[in-house]
DNA sequence: CCAAAAGTGTTCGTACTACACCCATGC
DNA sequence: GCATGGGTGTAGTACGAACACTTTTGG
């Protein structure tokens, strides 16, 4: 399978990243599915959006080299990382052959606040993209479909919060994502049962209200189960 | 993203495919799950078994390229064909950096049989590999977690089969494929409600017993929920 | 008739849904 | 006290597991 280099001299390889942060909206109570997306300098798709990338890079792995896209070109650090898909259309790009291994990232709110908006770079509804440039709407919606599909049978929301949080804060992630609304007492049952986070003895004061319980997740349990994959960062 | 050529020299992009398939045991009544491997003829891991694959190329796409890699080196056509993930660890290839982007097939069994095995070609079962070569032992591991989670919840195992099949036919495939056995009466119930089959007026006779009916597959029911991606070839 | 596999019926337990209700706090 | 969200109880329903039972063929 391995041989002389040059077999693939023609096709490019590039690692771009889907970056998903809940972000407080101005004026409402609940947080927004958002993304933040780069401005394209150069041609091809001069001035059109983004998704943050790169050039693979020969002594980098594919997962090292989006995770440092995602530090260098937003400042943001992720609490998930995954691999989404590689897409290799032959006419994905307008100057030549392009192969991207891209992956999806969840971050919490406050590295979202890290990535400054500029003219280059900017936060967008997940629901309401403009025409990116390439196949990138394309990606992203595919990225959305995985979030919410695995958000229904993994424990991923948790990588939206903080290190501690309340059962309501926990709950808005998953209605933020899959745009429904939960049962506050069955969802309350079924993620006390799940043994994925654990309570703290701690509450939260200062509401005019009953002070609800803090939560804290469980290290013990993997966000998501990738199988043979799993600790294996490849 | 896209520049001048040349960013990504030092990386060669490869395809490989894992291929499963049920084939019958010799002695036995059930079949076995199994995969053809070829054997290396060049260095590095010369000699050793390896998964099916090539290099990519400029002018064809990724699963394009899979697909005829698995004719050409097989001789087989697969039902279905997915793809499984990019490995690009800096050191899987003693040879330099190699990247690999992985897909899966399921091939039915009159396809098996065209799979003939000479020297350089062999099925081995896939639970009791050999040690092969690059980390294609982690791949093939990879594959069948993901086969085996898909079955669960999706109708792959169609795949398996030809145009018409009985429900213990389609039972055994299950049975094969998570090694355990499944109550036929429930097991019914549950694939005839899910309409991703429908009935034949057809009959098998001449076995000893009352004859099944034929199933056949329901075309209009997709073999599994690839979101965005479905009807994409990508 | 008997054996064997196809196919049906019934019961039980679990898990999710909907919604009524009580609790603890700030004002 | 009242309003507000936190938190508990409970009845209804849907679905899968287990297993008894009936049906249809070949010999």
């Amino acid at each position: 399978m391995v041989g002389h280099p040059g077999h693939t001299n023609g096709i490019e390889l590039a690692v771009s990243t889907v970056i998903f942060a809940l972000r407080p909206r101005e004026g409402f109570d609940s947080s927004l599915l958002s993304l933040p997306l780069v401005r394209r300098t150069r041609g091809p798709f001069k001035g059109r959006w983004a998704l943050p990338g790169g050039w693979a890079s020969p002594d980098e792995s594919l997962v090292a080299t989006a995770s440092r896209n995602l530090l260098e070109t937003t400042g943001m650090k992720s609490t998930y990382l995954e691999q989404l898909y590689a897409f290799g259309d032959i006419a994905r790009s307008p100057t030549g052959r392009v192969v991207s291994i891209v992956y999806w990232a969840l971050v919490r709110p406050e590295q979202a606040v890290e990535a400054e908006e500029s003219e280059n770079v900017q936060w967008f509804p997940a629901d309401d993209l403009p025409e990116l440039a390439f196949d990138h709407n394309l990606i992203v919606e595919y990225a959305l479909w995985r979030l919410r599909t695995k958000m229904e049978y993994s424990r991923i929301a948790l990588a939206f919060l903080g290190e501690t949080f309340t059962l309501t804060e926990l709950r808005h992630v998953y209605e933020a994502v899959l745009q429904k609304s939960l049962d506050p007492a069955n969802f309350r049952r079924q993620v006390e049962s799940s043994k994925a986070i654990v309570r703290t003895d701690d509450h939260v004061t200062g509401g005019r209200h009953r002070p609800p319980r803090l939560y804290r997740y469980n290290a013990s349990v993997e966000l998501t189960d990738s199988g043979p994959l799993s600790h294996h960062q490849i």
